[in-house]
DNA sequence: GTCTATAGGTTGATAGAC
DNA sequence: GTCTATCAACCTATAGAC
């Protein structure tokens, strides 16, 4: 197909999206300038406009994709017949798919409070879709009797705080593989809820 | 003792941290000026350098003041003889200490990119040195043989991730009370360890 | 699709009056 | 100890040329 010279869009705002998220993630939404995105792309910050209406609506749709593409993830996770089996897959789940994910997951946790009234509710409502996720395999183990827990959601909320803190210490190539990891939370989890 | 019209020391620093580190936590350290912080503290943006060197200064005495109360605090805290009985303190302590000051918690995650290098590697030995602690106590209970745990690095992260985590949901006079949080997560913490 | 130029406003920090 | 006034730099977003 031709393609017009200085004519990038498949590129570019893909690109947009990539840079945006580093520097949102390492410097925070507020302190980052249009002109430092546009530069890290290469464009000029007039450019940027061609993609996002506003600086607000790039880091909205960063967090939307982030949270559609968790929870499309997990909806296509094999995870067995009961309870236990469901929650094993959960606790790999979560740390497998948002080790890679550091600067998104540290950006939908920072940077609700940059959104407004109105986009912060999507988002907000697809975290606590993800963590019902969590509460109703617990409250099943229950039911099953496979599990022996205080508090469904209490549980679901410290298992997945505790599982999404591997992300501000691991460190690819370090003393752990991601599978040890997986394997060692999986063990405490499990313990925890008295399985 | 006698004292000039207009001079606030005393009142009008303690007033700025308080001010400072609301605004931070509820917009982000790069989205406040120091316009706002005066206005919320009702003085002129000038007078606030009386009080800091400059804006960054002003968020590393938030955060310094933080954890050196945290570590003061935990230093008094009553822990027993044996290593699960510290290990009930600690969980408690960290419940009990870090819900009243949300904010600071938050701040002590969130705006560490917002310090230099060398601030930065202050507020970190900090945060390391409380996790030691934790470190220790677990280390101690393997040795004692009453907990069993496959890595108390890990567990150590994993606790104080999950209870650093309430502050994200519990609301004062919701459904439980701090007491019965305190509770219901010492019960998945011992379980978890092995206990 | 990208550029340059620009409007209109805010920023952190300082100087000097009181 | 606080205020007012100010500087130079930077910001988001848009208009119009190519």
């Amino acid at each position: 197909m031709a393609r017009k010279t200085g004519s990038h869009s498949e590129i570019t705002g893909p690109r947009i999206r990539a840079e945006a998220s580093r520097l949102f993630a390492r410097h925070g939404f507020a302190a980052v300038s249009m002109r430092q995105i546009a530069a890290a792309v290469g464009v000029q910050a007039g450019a940027l406009y061609l993609y996002t209406p506003d600086k607000e609506a790039l880091l909205f749709d960063l967090l939307k994709t982030h949270m559609d593409e968790l929870l499309a993830a997990w909806a296509e996770v094999p995870r067995g017949t009961g309870a236990l089996t469901a929650l094993e897959a959960f606790v790999r789940f979560h740390i497998r798919h948002n080790l890679p994910r550091a600067e998104a997951v540290f950006l939908s946790y920072m940077e609700l409070r940059n959104l407004s009234e109105s986009n912060f509710a999507v988002i907000e409502a697809l975290r606590r879709a993800y963590e019902t996720e969590l509460e109703t395999i617990l409250r099943a183990g229950q039911a099953e009797g496979v599990l022996a827990l205080p508090d469904p959601k209490l549980a679901a909320m410290a298992i997945i705080a505790m599982l999404t803190g591997v992300n501000t210490w691991y460190r690819e190539g370090g003393r752990l593989s991601r599978e040890t990891v997986e394997t060692i939370y999986w063990d405490m989890v499990r313990k925890a809820v008295g399985a």
